[in-house]
DNA sequence: ACGATACTCCACAGATTATTGGAGGATCGC
DNA sequence: GCGATCCTCCAATAATCTGTGGAGTATCGT
């Protein structure tokens, strides 16, 4: 193979993977990886937990199955968008962690949004234990679509915004455990803290249905007719 | 916290993870990465390497930088950039292995590149087993700047375009197992193509010093005055 | 067949990014 | 201190990407 045609091969297959790379080069497609890597979901659905225009999001999702992250599914006039795999969650974990590492920015903007991170945690091998002794309640706080795409076996929901009504619905002298997307996610310290608030012991869950997924850990769905 | 500010925080969060998508957003930054795997390097030697332009490859550099992706120590009038950790060249090798199995581009292009893929391959565990019986020779045909920033202990040093000349360096009847940088690199392959031609029996190790270097196995290095 | 719904495609304006030549800094040997 | 070397910063152009309204397409219920 001449030297030329060569270099010209190596660029393209670098372009082929800096493609990947592009995808990953837009605040918004992260925020909609982060919403499909919960289960998946309607156009409309992520544009509006995204908070984007309808014709936005989709621009956003046909650059993503361009890259080959995110695959599709009809369902009459609906189309659901999923993520294409496991392994795709996880480079979407590992560029998360290492930004976090790398980047001084992200630890200032993390704490911004998340608020007060200094409370009570469990790891995932720990709950196993409580939950048989029923120790513990396992409580679900995002969007009820998320939690029938999947959610941890025997968790119940109750979403955020509405936890301060619906409080009641939880044991009064159990502790809770709260989980939701993931590492980055705000609901649960959220939740959390409004348990607390309201006199209730609320741990949060080191892990969220990103990480959980990842680990290879049992996940109850109901959706999918 | 207000539900806009909370916005607006989740917002900024996601964009500085997206200034990490950023990074691995252009082929030649990729190109950049995947040298610098190798070891660390001057500017100009990068650009070089790279077919770069100065500038350009310092601009580009700047980019990293700016991610956190590399790091740099002066010496003198050189500037030398570095990975920050191992963690970014995990992503950068996972970034290549998700691009490869869920982009049609990929393969394609990586086949263009690379030729002829279907030599025998060895894995780095079955060579430590030959390498005490004295079975093999190996052979690193990365250039010798990168030999020196880290090498296979045992290897010797014979870049690809003096391989035709040098080839009588090599034991007439021992087996070469030959590496190079990393799974999409050619010089390996080319190597082998090229021993074999001559008549040597020549065998291709399935690691490359980035997969070798992600699996913590043992480093020789010769520089760093 | 018709309207309604859910989504994609197109076209365009505004914002970012890439590349390059040339000017400007830092450091070395002398 | 002076020139040489290596690199970064600046300015400007070209190319690419983002967000949006409006038009077009597929499917469903009737």
């Amino acid at each position: 193979m001449a030297a030329t045609t060569q270099a010209l091969a190596k660029t393209e297959l670098y372009e082929a993977f800096a493609a990947s790379g592009k995808a990953l080069a837009s605040g918004k497609r992260l925020e909609l990886l982060d919403l499909l890597a919960q289960g998946e979901r309607t156009v409309d659905g992520l544009a509006k937990a995204a908070g984007l225009n309808l014709t936005t999001a989709s621009a956003h999702l046909q650059t993503l199955k361009q890259a080959g992250f995110v695959a599709t599914r009809r369902d009459g006039v609906r189309i659901f968008y999923r993520l294409a795999g496991d392994d795709v969650a996880q480079l979407f974990a590992l560029l998360r962690k290492v930004a976090e590492r790398h980047q001084a920015a992200v630890p200032v903007a993390r704490d911004a949004y998340l608020g007060d991170t200094d409370t009570a945690e469990l790891r995932h091998n720990e709950l196993q234990a409580r939950i048989e002794i029923g120790d513990v309640v396992v409580l679900d706080v995002r969007p009820v679509e998320e939690y029938l795409a999947g959610h941890i076996p025997g968790a119940i929901s109750i979403p955020v915004d509405e936890l301060a009504d619906r409080i009641n619905e939880l044991p009064e002298h159990t502790d809770t455990v709260v989980y939701c997307r993931g590492e980055y996610c705000v609901l649960a310290y959220d939740a959390v803290r409004l348990l607390t608030e309201h006199g209730r012991r609320a741990i949060r869950l080191n892990d969220g249905m990103l990480e959980w997924r990842l680990a290879d850990l049992p996940v109850d769905a109901c959706d999918r007719p």
